[in-house]
DNA sequence: TGACAATATGAACGAATATTCATATACTAT
DNA sequence: ATAGTATATGAATATTCGTTCATATTGTCA
């Protein structure tokens, strides 16, 4: 690294970062990764309360982890960023060779 | 992503992510991709007093995130681990592409 | 329209964590 | 041995952040 990246884009890191550094973020990452799924079905998924992942949505979509769309009675939430899952990927990779 | 990542994968994705994910620990991490270096370098580099730095220098290397040698009266800090620096890279690609 | 299902939201509480301040430890050189 | 430089550490404080509880909103279907 020759010089230090400006405040901007260091905000920007530290915004997926910490998203992703949160185990019920995490998760919600995880099944997403394996395609779109509505609030009731990442509830089952994760295993948190449906408030608890309710908020956690509207963080991660305020910070553009994930997008939603609207379907009848159901919002569907995806990942919006492929960044996102690269580094979920990555870390995993990191993770898995640490043993 | 076929099947949730186990959690003891899982706790070390959300280690070096929470590592990762706090602004003075994220500069300590650029400074250190230029090369190793010793504390009062770090410390003049990232521009918080020396306590918080070696603090959090303390924190990392308990997380392999760093590793240290001491070198007479200085102690040498390095990177300990190629995927920290991966990951950061692809951060911040991520994030010089929002906009 | 009324009842029900799905999701969101505000307030409050508790846990986690980063910094500061004071001080301790370790090494160097005289 | 002493003074000086480099780094670490413990305690305390302050702040950030995640969950819960209660409730509001939005949509569907009879």
């Amino acid at each position: 690294m020759k010089s230090f990246p400006n405040d901007k884009d260091t905000d920007n890191v530290i915004t997926i970062l910490k998203m992703l550094a949160d185990r019920t973020r995490l998760k919600i990452v995880y099944t997403l990764m394996s395609g779109a799924k509505c609030v009731g079905e990442i509830v089952s998924s994760v295993g948190e309360s449906q408030s608890a992942i309710s908020h956690q949505l509207a963080t991660m979509k305020e910070s553009n982890l994930v997008k939603s769309d609207r379907c009848g009675n159901k919002i569907i939430y995806s990942i919006s960023d492929e960044h996102v899952s690269k580094v979920v990927k990555l870390c995993l990779e990191h993770a898995r060779e640490i043993e």
